[in-house]
DNA sequence: GTTCTTGCAAACCCTTTGCACGTCT
DNA sequence: AGACGTGCAAAGGGTTTGCAAGAAC
């Protein structure tokens, strides 16, 4: 194989977090980054719970919540907020400070990286005394031919 | 007084919207208007709720939900999804297109106009194939001095 | 052995819904 | 009068929590 096994040193960054922090490294925590490298996208907290459990681990979701909270402070994941119900996740590095179009005819995300954005960001921080850390660009738009959405709706 | 009343031109926005999609211009609605004007704030469905029942209004959070989603859908009320748990919402037009950086230390949210934003939206829709329709950016930031974060603890 | 984490289920918060009553047109 | 909106309380989805059993240190 020659792909670099990347969750591997995700891995490693976790324990040194969790070593840091004085929280245990219990196999269940290892084990979800190995299941959010395999599923490279999106996701909820439930749909991580099923996917989970539907490939044999077997996982709670109170534990699913917790680690997922665990590896979003310590900068693996990143945490949205889309429009609807549940908040989304994704790996920090599979795109890195990438944002979000929303179609809001079908709901479909589209990433994009806009480099511009973080000189804008760090002005912005600059200029109102903050220290940058991260942000969250989400542009809502239609796209322009509304017969290629699938879920458009006349009325 | 001198003070325009600027509410009296939402009102009046709003009625039409609701005269051209068919729904009632009830006593409700129109209050609701009345005191997101006074609060001049982000503000959640329950603070509105407390807040009009507090002032003596009789009003349902049935009827804050409904009304603040009608007030959204019309383009008055701008809808943000923050860090936590609920939905928070503004009068578009306090200000118009600013955007808003986040303390991590307290969580205080302070607001800021950048111009540039328009021209990178626009850009990305334009290159990705969609027609703007809003952004919303959110900047995750520390203050410089943590001491004047009221909230900052240690660890 | 002690302390932390897990799993389960119940609790929780925010929001939506069903139904009877009230209000707008 | 008729249709729609309101208020209430109950249901709903997503997330958190309390507690006993189990795993990490």
């Amino acid at each position: 194989m020659s792909l670099p096994t990347d969750n591997e040193s995700l891995k490693q960054q976790f324990a040194d977090f969790l070593k840091r922090k004085k929280y245990r490294g219990t196999q269940e925590r290892f084990n979800v980054i190995d299941r959010i490298a395999e599923l490279d996208r999106h996701f909820n907290a439930d749909e991580l719970y099923l996917y989970m459990n539907g490939r044999g681990d077997r996982i709670s979701r109170a534990t699913i919540y917790s680690t997922l909270d665990l590896l979003t402070t310590c900068g693996i994941l990143m945490k949205h907020r889309f429009q609807g119900g549940s908040a989304h996740f994704e790996l920090a590095s599979r795109m890195p400070d990438h944002d979000h179009l929303i179609c809001m005819e079908c709901g479909h995300i589209e990433e994009f990286r806009e480099e511009k954005i973080d000189v804008l960001r760090d002005g912005v921080c600059t200029r109102l005394g903050f220290r940058p850390m991260a942000h969250s660009l989400q542009i809502f738009a239609t796209c322009h031919d509304p017969l290629v959405c699938p879920h458009n709706r006349q009325d």
